[in-house]
DNA sequence: AGTTTTAATGTTCATTTGAACATATTACTA
DNA sequence: TAGTAATATGTTCAAATGAACATTAAAACT
């Protein structure tokens, strides 16, 4: 797949982005090699490029991506409770962070993403248990059926988005709870992407 | 330690890093927050670095170095289907990955962590949907009450694991279906510990 | 009131760095 | 043997980037 000499320029890469943090530049490659010009770096890096081995930022410095850390990774915040304003939102008011990567959430690559913890069994004919952590996308164009993080009297709740001849209401998933029909305005902070559940640990003997 | 200022520009420093795999250049934390001048973003690099939460290469480009990520990452193959070995099972069969740290998932430090597509509705009394991502520790003692997979008659499948009288057997979360009673033995293969579920994108106009 | 720390501005400069172009050599292949 | 891929050279340019200096202002502390 590949040469003997691309190889070792790729082992290069990932040698120095692990010993030192940061991937060379074309420059710190080319005299490592010896190349009397970066132009030899710079195919050697488009052919790995166009074999998979290496993905880069165009045009930044010292912004190839090895193999190393393929998998985008996202950085989800953690709230109990989202703040009324949500735009004045800092990771500060987190309660704590999930790590994944984007893909396994359906994260988009632009939207801000974020994550709630379930308070309550309002929402449990839609499957969703009181403790789970339910990932958010920061959008407000719910459509109808959506499972949206939303701002009623100050408070967050998650329910199910519904629009009923053209006026949205909020129907919990539990016959228990009253929905919630909104007295002026309906704020949606958030759609449901994905879902996090960490499984009661029974007790064991040992561990 | 940090002032709520100094900790936000660590936080985007590192939130950049594991997102796009490189750090920021100085211009990008300015703009990123407002600032009018580099030099406001050198002043906190050097306030970082002073009080130990950042490291650097002098005059290199993009040559932040955010401290060791703190969150354990965990690699976690994806399976169809379990082949009834298990011991013998390799990365190769799965049918892709998740990534995310340890921490959320309830994944111990030595246990191997794997995870399952459910296929059908047969937990749905346990909140366990058609789709949804199982993932398990691979252990054998499964105690009563444990959700497992199991090896029936060649077949993996997920079910609650019960104990009666000394004799376990696997019990399905859905009324319509049977419990299992094993002829001879009960294979475990994994004990849940954790679930992902990606909703289901609604149709949209436009993404 | 005086001192220090934190935070920010505006500007300029030198270096680092990626990129491009035209060209050459070697080795393998059809 | 003509053709192609891999490997390499020399040079030039523009953009990206880190760094420095002189100031200002508010908050925090003594």
């Amino acid at each position: 797949m590949l040469t003997d000499r691309q190889k070792s320029i790729l082992d290069f890469i990932q040698s120095e982005q692990r010993e030192k943090g940061i991937t060379p530049s074309t420059r710190e490659i080319q005299s490592h090699f010896g190349f009397a010009s970066q132009t030899s770096v710079m195919q050697y890096i488009a052919t790995l490029q166009r074999k998979g081995f290496l993905d880069r930022h165009a045009r930044k410095a010292r912004a190839l991506i090895t193999p190393l850390q393929k998998v985008r990774i996202t950085d989800i915040p953690i709230y109990g409770q989202i703040p009324a304003g949500m735009a004045s939102v800092t990771e500060q008011s987190a309660e704590g962070h999930v790590s994944l990567d984007a893909e396994s959430v359906n994260a988009s690559r632009n939207g801000r993403t974020f994550a709630l913890r379930v308070r309550g069994d309002s929402m449990i004919d839609a499957h969703i248990l009181d403790g789970d952590l339910v990932i958010l996308e920061d959008r407000k164009d719910a459509q109808n059926g959506d499972i949206v993080a939303a701002l009623i009297d100050g408070e967050t709740t998650l329910k199910r988005y519904v629009t009923e001849r053209g006026r949205p209401y909020l129907k919990a998933e539990n016959p228990l709870y009253p929905n919630l029909t909104p007295a002026r305005e309906l704020r949606v902070q958030g759609v449901m992407i994905s879902l996090i559940r960490k499984q009661a640990a029974l007790r064991r003997k040992k561990n």
